[in-house]
RNA sequence: GCCGAGGUAGCUCAGUGGUAGAGCAGCCGAUUCGUAAUCGGCAGGUCGCGGGUUCAAGUCCCGCCCUCGGCUCCA
């Protein structure tokens, strides 16, 4: 039998041998950083032998199958400390997830922070333990029987739903089995640190209609100091938080008063939301783009037609009676371009015809999803439908591509991850039509280059669909482009309050020059230099520039601590020497000191880091 | 919608049945100061909304509204 190894090298061993011992045999260290291996492409124990030729790569922790491993055995060591501790909770599912792991218990009441100190300390207990990690398989009839004797009855559940002749991995460690696929590290020993962060309420399955289950999320490490960079990363999250970040730099407010999910936006929110939407009127118009507007409401018949009210009800407001005829406020801008477009005779010459709107759309969306500006119900899409041949759909779809890539890039945005959606459950139209828009939008991404993942049914009603989802400074994905086609419909920032939250998060507050509410605050040491200040604000807004005076009388310290607060960019600080020869000392934000400069100097310093847009700051800061 | 935690001054929060508090912000006064908080004083409240228990409710009970975490990662 002939084992291989990622570095080419190979050798022949008999076979039967476990993973493990093959490894040492073949000289490598058998140390505790080797949690499992691939084998031939597959995840597996190292327990597990071999049986053909194969080519074997160890996994540590810095493999993302590696981490896998580590965190489905993390789970399980806390569901063994949970059965130990509370003998009655029963077990049904705990995966891995990409920084950490969960398990959701049946038990009759929710874990408090007291339970999940308990279950921690015995989880650690049950590491010191080092107990070792056994893979049995069972008949599907036997494991039934097994689980069934313990009382655990949804594990007892998910056996009757796997197929007949399949043999059953269970897993042992101790004491404690489970239900499971595996592959698990050689030992409970095995992890390092081990934390848990916090509980939730989860449903069965996933499913709202099933009992709720008690979630239980933690994380584990090799050492402390990758939990304490976890755990630092977290609170950077938190202190990023665009809900913070809002109020704080008096953004936006979203008020009870009002109604949940519906946004004002305050005098500097809308300053900035006011050059977002500029940006986006110039670069629409240079690109072909016919502006148009619409109303928020129409008659409900319109939605009939158009299909929204079959396939799109449980996401609209309740209609409304007006005179003798039912309106409905509108939750997607396409009727109103399509009746546009349709408000005359077009020639095939005509097209491609692009319109483009920033519509507002009002969706309902139950209370408990609702997530600051990031999931509201009343929202700016960037919106437009491109009408146009048959022919024309790849290179449409091509130019809108790079359209989204240059626009999102102008923000700062540099990665992107983009998925192909194909034909829902729900859908009307052709199978023709599905199979001709899909093949149009696989083939421009291709046609472009770009990577991309299919998924699987996830197509709107009425066609499939190219979402692009942005990734921030913190390496989180969101979605905001997509893109449509049939008729192609398309929405690059996806909607402007959900991009504005992202946008928040991404620069945690500290906007690039071309997009900060303010740009400059122009500051007296003294009331001496009063006169001159004035002077150098109305120079700078003569110019186009969004600056200040702070002529309060105050420390320069104070006044400088609130501009960092309000996360201006550039701070000109005025005393009587600059007067004297004049000038300005410019303080750039983060406390960089940018040196005495005239005011034509300034000018010039703040027209320099306008371009190229969005990527000129560090975004560390 | 469901599970859990919350809602007290503009903001952040303390307040375990007995006269509603602190810090910051605000206002008034003093201070004229060189790169992240000058000092003193004053004012500020339907304790989310509605009902109930009690001699007495921010606090206990019931209903509702909203916010936050989760319900998407699946043996």
């Amino acid at each position: 039998m002939k084992i291989t190894l990622k570095n080419g090298s190979s050798r022949d061993v008999p076979a039967g041998q476990s993973v493990g011992s093959v490894l040492s045999a073949l000289g490598l260290t058998i140390s505790p950083d080797i949690l499992a291996a691939k084998v031939n492409g597959q995840t597996v124990d190292l327990s597990s032998a071999l049986a053909e030729d194969a080519e074997v790569i160890p996994l540590q922790f810095d493999s993302a199958e590696g981490r896998e491993v580590y965190r489905h055995s993390s789970t399980h060591i806390m569901a063994q400390a949970v059965k130990e501790v509370f003998p009655t909770a029963q077990l049904t599912i705990g995966p891995a997830l990409e920084d950490g792991f969960f398990y959701d218990f049946a038990f009759e009441r929710p874990f408090t922070p007291e339970d999940l100190e308990k279950i921690e300390a015995r989880a650690k207990d049950i590491i010191k333990r080092a107990l070792p990690v056994k893979r049995a398989e069972l008949s599907k009839q036997d494991a039934i029987k097994f689980f069934q004797e313990r009382g655990e009855t949804y594990k007892v559940e998910l056996i009757q739903g796997l197929s007949d002749g399949q043999a059953i991995s269970v897993y042992s460690q101790g004491e404690f089995t489970d239900l499971c696929r595996g592959p698990h590290l050689p030992t409970t020993g095995h992890v390092g640190v081990f934390k848990l962060l916090n509980t939730a309420g989860a449903y069965w399955r996933g499913d709202e209609r099933n009992p709720m289950l008690q979630r239980i999320y933690g994380t584990s490490f090799p050492t402390q100091t990758e939990l304490d960079a976890h755990l630092a990363r977290l609170e950077e999250i938190k202190r990023r938080d665009h809900r913070k970040v809002g109020k704080e730099l008096d953004l936006i407010s979203i008020q009870d008063d009002i109604g949940p999910g519906l946004v004002l936006w305050h005098p500097k929110g809308a300053t900035i939301r006011l050059l977002i939407e500029n940006f986006w009127r110039d670069q629409h118009i240079q690109n072909g783009y016919e502006l148009v507007y619409s109303p928020h409401v129409a008659r409900l018949d319109l939605w009939k037609t158009s299909g929204h009210v079959d396939y799109y009800r449980d996401n609209m407001f309740a209609s409304m009676k007006v005179e003798n005829s039912e309106y409905q406020l509108k939750p997607m801008n396409c009727p109103f371009h399509i009746m546009i477009y349709k408000s005359h005779l077009r020639s095939y010459r005509d097209l491609p015809i692009r319109y483009g709107e920033l519509g507002t759309v009002y969706r309902y969306e139950r209370t408990g999803v609702l997530h600051g500006l990031l999931r509201v119900r009343g929202f700016t899409q960037d919106d437009a439908h491109l009408f146009c041949r048959v022919d024309q759909i790849e290179s449409e779809v091509s130019q809108v591509l790079d359209f989204t890539f240059f626009i999102l890039g102008s923000f700062g945005f540099t990665e992107f991850e983009v998925y192909l959606s194909t034909k829902p459950e729900k859908s009307v139209g052709s199978e023709e039509r599905w199979a001709q828009a899909t093949s149009a939008l696989e083939a421009a991404l291709k046609g472009r280059g770009v990577a991309y993942q299919i998924d699987p049914g996830e197509g709107v009603f009425y066609g499939p669909k190219i979402d692009i989802k942005i990734k921030d400074a913190l390496g989180r994905s969101w979605q905001c482009s997509t893109i449509q086609a049939i008729m192609i419909h398309r929405a690059l920032m996806g909607s402007i309050e959900r991009f504005f939250g992202i946008l928040i998060e991404h620069f945690g507050g500290a906007f690039p020059t071309w997009l900060a509410p303010v740009q400059a605050t122009v500051m007296s040491i003294t009331d001496n230099q009063r006169p001159y200040v004035a002077d150098v604000v109305t120079q700078l807004k003569a110019a186009g520039f969004r600056a200040e005076a702070d002529l309060r009388n105050e420390k320069i310290g104070l006044k400088i601590r609130e501009a960092e607060k309000a996360k201006v960019p550039f701070m000109f600080v005025v005393g009587d020497r600059e007067v004297q020869s004049g000038t300005l000392a410019i303080r750039g934000r983060s406390g960089a000191n940018l040196g005495s400069m005239t005011v034509a100097g300034a000018l010039d310093l703040l027209r320099a880091d306008l371009k190229p847009a969005g990527q000129q700051h560090s975004l560390t800061q």
